[in-house]
DNA sequence: GTCTATATTCCGATAGAC
DNA sequence: GTCTATCGGAATATAGAC
């Protein structure tokens, strides 16, 4: 990949996670990378031709994180929490912060761009269900799902932007506080309600 | 409120909800309604006027849903989170399940009219903070916080869009059945995880 | 108050020089 | 491969008749 691609998908990457795909103009990326509009046509073919190259970007990364994390799940709910976390926040502190950002976006509104997207991440969570199916005895498959998705969603809404989570915290927390806290919350979800768990 | 203003606001809420205030334009919507384009710009003044409009129209309803709600709480997590989903079920069942979407797209996205919806929300947070100290002593406020926060972002996305979260399960379960998940989700987020509970 | 018509700006995409 | 210039269309917003 040239060096003007690079520029472009990285000043879209921000703009596209910032703003929202639709609210952002090829004017405005191409502004941004300090080149003109007939690059990101030439290299791309079309805005919708970009965002795919965005998404792709990171995503070899992603699937690399998770392989490396789902061999040493084991046994505790807490283990399988931070397995499902700990990828994502090795993206995060590999730059991909606005990436994050983005995938949890297009996976919120429900936009565009969720085939590229399932294709990847779908997979992995067959693989998490199974794992969480032999912690949950009892638990519908139903319900399992559910509480998968919701985590999923959950971690990409609070890594995507912690700034925000800190504002809504109205704390001044570290990102290591943070993330703390949104492992808990993700094992709280995945261990479902102290009622279940006490019958 | 006259008709136009009505059916305008309505159709706002719709078009906004499923595909974003930024991807819809004055034209679409003043086509669902009927009307003309000339017709928002008088009722509204602009595009942001009309956003407003749409987001006080049911604040209210909502507001009064959360303060027949709260007294009734008094012990355990899991009733408190039930007093904490009840009220947006309220409202969907009041047909606002269009603009819970469209709440729950803007907290997720952190775009526009944030300042008219944290005027409402964040208010009704604390007395539910002041609540889950109580049951939670030696978790810091940054916690609580974070737990409270995670868990209105999941209600609202959760019952904004029931058939797409009964999509993500892969299911086809009744509208109480979701509602069920949500509330033990809700309730495992509030609670915290199980290993601090065993602590 | 509601319409038609229009002003103005900006969008994505393309053509063609270099 | 990268630029300038421009096309066709759609957006917000306004003007003015009724």
């Amino acid at each position: 990949m040239g060096e003007t691609e690079q520029r472009l998908v990285a000043a879209a990457e921000r703009l596209f996670a910032e703003h929202g795909v639709g609210a952002v103009s090829l004017r405005t990326v191409m502004q941004a990378a300090g080149t003109n509009v007939a690059a990101i046509h030439y290299h791309f073919g079309s805005k919708e031709g970009l965002l795919d190259a965005v998404l792709r970007s990171r995503l070899d990364q992603v699937a690399a994180e998770r392989q490396a994390a789902l061999p040493a799940v084991d046994v505790t709910v807490a283990d399988l929490a931070h397995a499902f976390v700990r990828p994502v926040v090795a993206v995060l502190e590999a730059g991909g912060e606005h990436w994050i950002r983005l995938v949890g976006r297009l996976l919120a509104t429900g936009d565009d761009g969720l085939a590229t997207l399932s294709e990847s991440f779908l997979r992995r969570n067959a693989a998490f269900v199974a794992l969480l199916e032999r912690l949950s005895p009892g638990v519908p498959r139903r319900t399992l799902n559910f509480r998968l998705t919701q985590a999923m969603h959950l971690t990409l809404t609070v890594l995507g932007d912690i700034d925000r989570t800190r504002r809504l915290q109205a704390s001044d927390a570290t990102t290591e506080e943070v993330v703390a806290d949104l492992a808990d919350v993700v094992t709280s979800v995945l261990a479902g309600p102290p009622t279940a768990r006490s019958t």
